[in-house]
RNA sequence: GGGCGGUUACCCAAGUGGCCAAAGGGGACUGACUGUAAAUCAGUUGUCAGAAGACUUCGGAGGUUCGAAUCCUUCACCGCCCA
């Protein structure tokens, strides 16, 4: 149960305790468990974060269970009040199916192609009739929507609590039921919805309750704050093996465990030796967190890749080098220094290119340029900033 | 339906007639240093202009004023209280 989180240590071990009974019942039965978990698609890009549950899945696929990746293209056009303070916008159908696409894909970066089931809720949310939903409604109280943490924060805070999103809870219940799941996982703020609407229904509808599985929540680069796409700290998955292997080591030495524990796949005895190695100070903290960078980079990427990524990290973070590959850019006759920048797109706008150069953050070859206005000097290799390089012929 | 309060830049949040391109925090970016794109320290963070300055921005539209994010009207959306 490495990584996993419930706030509340008797639930922890009545859920470990009801996930054993239940291994030991499919055994006995020699049938796997279904397993699902669900990821709205509210944007095109995957990170780290929602790979939390997602390698959670890839384990019990390991050891032959039945894993579906669950699409949530119906909840999306409802929003997930869940890990946020504030209601969601609400998609178009559109942005939904769009999103929903490159999801998938980017979710067999973690996931078993061929051993996995993709599925998407409105495959079965849709034929709900209002009849349907009532029914479903009626299994629940106001107060039990307003004990729940996220609701009653706002509540108090006086911020809207839209009644569209009580039936979010409902519908991811549903969810539950119409797979007859046996396991569902979910980061911890999805706690309400899996514990309570999931279990809650299957049990109304004559189903045996599933066993709730909530993962830690990963902080983003910051090392503080939830990883979210608007927080700005995200370590996308499509990102290319450098950027990913780059942004990783920016993360504070302080939030390497997290990422230990919820990202990589080492053991709890491995990650407990190497904590205990950086205390004693036989380990370098920047040694680990590569360490770190290079497990996290070859999961999503290959080991070559993840060893390239590394090598040009040394070279030109640590050797102050110049990477080996870089875009290139051929000169035109009369173009500034500004004009490169701007056409290369290493900057988006006049205004912050002249703040690189204000702040000495231009240089060809290694020689500093102090103003865009001049007229480009030479071929070269021009460095914006510390990690933005462009070969100019 | 009535009364009151709110809508500010990437996010949170101050600002209640000129000193506001708009405090503060987060995020992001740059530099120094270093142990790394960590930590720390310093700086930058609307656009355009070499500087002076100009232009656009504070939910939308209109208005008052020499001058508005700040006042008025109106529209939209949200919260609270009452029904």
């Amino acid at each position: 149960m490495q990584g996993t989180e419930y706030g509340d240590e008797e639930l922890k071990k009545a859920m470990t305790n009801e996930l054993r009974q239940r291994l030991l019942e499919a055994q006995k039965d020699s049938r796997p468990l279904r397993v699902y978990c669900g990821f709205d698609p509210t944007s095109t890009d995957l990170h780290l974060g929602h790979t939390i549950p997602m390698r959670k899945l890839r384990q019990f696929q390991d050891l032959g269970h039945d894993v579906t990746f669950l699409i949530g293209s119906y909840t999306a056009l409802v929003g997930d009040p869940s890990d946020k303070n504030k209601a969601r916008p609400i998609l178009t159908e559109e942005q939904v199916a769009h999103n929903a696409q490159t999801y998938a894909e980017q979710a067999f970066r973690v996931l078993d192609r061929e051993k996995t089931k993709v599925r998407y809720n409105g495959e079965w949310l849709s034929k709900l009739s209002l009849l349907d939903l009532i029914r479903l409604g009626q299994n629940f109280t106001v107060q039990q929507f307003l004990v729940r943490d996220n609701f009653a924060r706002r509540f108090e805070a006086g911020e809207p609590i839209f009644l569209q999103e009580t039936f979010y809870s409902l519908m991811q219940g549903y969810d539950a039921v119409a797979m007859q799941t046996d396991v569902q996982i979910g980061g911890t703020e999805q706690l309400f919805n899996i514990i309570v609407a999931g279990r809650k229904l299957q049990e109304a509808l004559g189903q045996k309750p599933l066993v709730g599985i909530t993962m830690g929540i990963l902080p983003g680069t910051d090392g503080v704050q939830r990883m979210s796409k608007s927080t700005g700290n995200i370590v996308p998955i499509n990102t290319g093996a450098e950027d990913m292997y780059g942004k990783l080591m920016s993360i504070p030495d302080f939030a390497m465990g997290k990422y230990m524990r919820l990202v990589t796949r080492w053991s709890p005895h491995e990650i407990e030796a190497l904590e205990k190695e950086i205390e004693s100070g036989k380990l370098h903290p920047r040694d680990a967190k590569m360490k770190l960078a290079f497990e996290i980079t070859s999961i999503f990427y290959s080991v070559s890749d993840a060893q390239k990524a590394q090598a040009a990290f040394v070279k030109t973070f640590q050797q102050k080098e110049v990477p080996d590959e870089m875009p290139e850019y051929r000169l035109q006759s009369g173009q500034s220094v500004l004009d490169v920048i701007l056409a290369a797109r290493l900057a988006a706008s006049k205004s912050e290119a002249r703040r690189l150069f204000d702040q000495r953050g231009v240089r060809l070859d290694g020689e500093t340029i102090e103003r865009g206005d001049v007229a480009f000097p030479h071929p070269g290799v021009l460095q914006v900033g510390k990690r933005k390089f462009l070969k100019v012929k």
